[in-house]
RNA sequence: GCGCGAGUAGCUCAGCUGGAUAGAGCGUCGGCCUCCGGAGCCGAAGGUCGUGGGUUCGAAUCCCGCCUCGCGCACCA
């Protein structure tokens, strides 16, 4: 039990026997000036209405019944409306180091979610080009958020849907054609909607390398037809083209994520749900629910009575499916498939989806509970470089790719930037800084921090693990640095309950920045080799926790912790 | 026009789901230091939390109106 647990349990006892409902559940909170004490609570004052008397004579109560041996107080306050603030007495902090060397790598891991099954999906990007920095800021979110609610005791699948189906990938096709066609010296330009980057190009002089050249007249009818706003009549070569595009590029971005460090268990493809059934199967058990009707050649669903703020096609005139449809049957999947709960993580440019994904989950009636799938909604990221927008041009294909973020500053401080705000701000990635070596670069601050605590193990010649909590003096640990970096890392386990909570790694992200400038300032004050025995038996206990939690934090990130830098 | 998000110190941002005198880094000003690991340490100035109402013991946080910015509002994903 931490020191706050154990002051938890005290007050609950003591709030009941003054005439509490059981189910009271005191609630504890730093006091953001220290000089409150360590704890502080407003018990007293949300039991005022009902024991129907005044706040400060509850809190009276109260501390006359308390048992200070027991919680590990030394002192109280009754201060302000009806706060009480505690005093731990001399070394009550520092003890819970103790827990903290115990658990090691697994301080901070909860079992709320008592290993109920999450799917995860991230990044999710069309097959149809490099990812892009939005991508990035996707994958380090999706798989920090997976992390998270691993920590807190879910049984987390991370999932990678790709729309390999559709209209964008018809697009590819027609772009890789052109390009191949261009090669061959036939005059035509790429199609409205279609991709302009230079990696078509590339993808083209592989394809007549691996495939070699097709027949010309077959090219030209083709080039004709797209630029007729068709799609080629020769289907078999077209279909080549679709195949090895989509082969080629999902391969590519296989390679961005596996240098990102980041692994997905299933990769789902949309296609599937076309040959399996299961988009019509989706739409026949719609038209049975009676949400459907036809109006103007199309088939739509009356998703506006589920919340959504207008109906949807689902059918084209043109007889094909719109991305709503699969869409709808892949989350059906997700539910059938024993997930609880299903979190997306997207870009803010795909908010307008959630509402009639929702809208036709509730409509096929089998159960889906009303908030599923949660959404992880993020804003745009701007690159700047030399104190100026890189500016992103879809139109002219070029914009930065998460490769090359990684290349330029590395893998940590690419994740790092990419958590370090929450996801409904912008953000802005500084590359300069990313890939500075000095303190204004927080990951470079942090790790540093972690390798310097390491460093005093090294520089001392003494092996971390014989380093245990038994018999050490814990009010040696009395400097203010100390006591205030104790507590830190005692809130850490709190910190990322909330963060799995909330769904939010920027906190954790917040946490180890704080945690970091508090190793350096104990760091800078206050030695630890060459100090009296008692001393020295205390601050290595502390030096290693310290090094556990940010270690912790780090991993959670998906960040190296450095032993040397 | 409608929906979602943002608006907090000169700049970049936190603010633990409603708590006490709103915090940190950078920058500015003043003073120290050169020490296990690389400009570090101490202090100061700097705020009508976009704005106007409301809810209550108590609001940056919850509700309503307005202003500014971003994103979306397809039979594209």
């Amino acid at each position: 039990m931490t020191p706050d647990e154990l002051l938890r349990a005290e007050l609950t006892r003591v709030a009941i026997a003054i005439g509490a409902p059981d189910s009271v559940a005191p609630v504890l909170e730093r006091p953001r000036d220290p000089a409150h004490g360590d704890w502080a609570t407003n018990l007293a004052m949300t039991l005022a209405k009902p024991l129907g008397r005044k706040p400060r004579e509850i809190a009276e109560a109260l501390v006359a019944k308390l048992d200070l041996a027991a919680a590990g107080v030394a002192a109280t306050e009754i201060a302000g409306p009806g706060f009480i603030n505690f005093r731990l007495d001399s070394g009550a902090n520092a003890r819970g180091l103790a827990n903290i060397l115990a658990l090691g790598a697994t301080f901070g891991r909860t079992d709320v979610g008592k290993g109920a099954p999450v799917n995860v999906e991230f990044v999710s990007a069309n097959p149809t080009g490099p990812l892009h920095v939005g991508h990035g800021r996707q994958a380090a979110l999706g798989d920090a958020i997976s992390a998270l609610l691993e920590g807190a005791g879910y049984r987390v699948t991370r999932e990678f849907y790709y729309n390999d189906a559709g209209v964008q990938i018809e697009n590819l096709a027609k772009s890789l054609w052109v390009r191949v066609a261009q090669a061959a010296g036939i005059e035509v330009q790429i199609p409205e909607g279609g991709y302009n980057g230079e990696y078509i190009r590339e993808l083209a002089e592989r394809f007549l390398s691996e495939s070699g050249a097709p027949p010309s007249s077959a090219l030209l009818a083709g080039a004709e037809a797209i630029a007729a706003g068709s799609a080629p009549a020769d289907a078999a070569l077209f279909d080549t083209m679709r195949r090895f595009a989509v082969a080629a590029l999902r391969a590519e971005q296989d390679l961005d994520l596996r240098a990102f460090g980041v692994a997905f268990n299933v990769y789902y493809l949309e296609s599937s749900l076309y040959t399996d059934g299961r988009v019509e199967e989706t739409v026949d058990m719609l038209r049975k629910g009676g949400h459907t009707f036809e109006e103007e050649g199309a088939l739509w669903l009356r998703t506006t009575d589920f919340g959504d703020d207008k109906d949807r096609v689902m059918r084209k005139r043109d007889g094909t499916f719109t991305y709503f449809v699969p869409d709808v049957a892949y989350h059906v999947t997700k539910w059938q498939r024993g997930f609880t709960r299903a979190i997306n993580v997207q870009g803010a440019d795909h908010h307008g989806t959630t509402a009639r994904v929702r809208a036709g989950l509730q409509a096929l009636e089998v159960g889906v509970p009303k908030g599923y799938p949660e959404y992880v909604l993020h804003q745009m990221v701007t690159v700047v470089r030399g104190g100026e927008e890189v500016k992103i041009s879809k139109r002219a294909g070029s914009y930065v790719t998460v490769r090359d973020l990684i290349d330029e500053v590395g893998r940590d401080a690419v994740r790092y930037f990419f958590l370090m705000r929450k996801g409904d701000s912008q953000l802005v990635f500084d590359v300069d800084l990313a890939r500075s070596q000095s303190e204004e670069n927080p990951v470079y601050y942090i790790q540093m921090a972690h390798a310097r605590l390491s460093g005093i193990f090294r520089v001392g010649e003494i092996d971390p693990a014989t380093i245990i909590a038994d018999g050490v003096q814990w009010d040696a640990l009395a400097e203010d640095a100390e006591r205030e970096l104790v507590k830190s890392l005692l809130d850490y386990p709190r910190l990322v309950a909330g963060a799995a909570d909330a769904l939010e790694p920027h906190r954790v992200a917040a946490y180890l920045l704080e945690t970091a400038r508090q190793v350096h300032l104990w760091y800078h004050k206050h030695h630890v080799l060459g100090e009296p025995e008692h001393i020295l038996r205390a601050r290595l206990v502390l030096a290693k926790a310290a090094r556990q939690v940010l270690a912790n934090g780090l991993a959670l990130l998906g960040i190296n912790a450095p032993e040397r830098m």
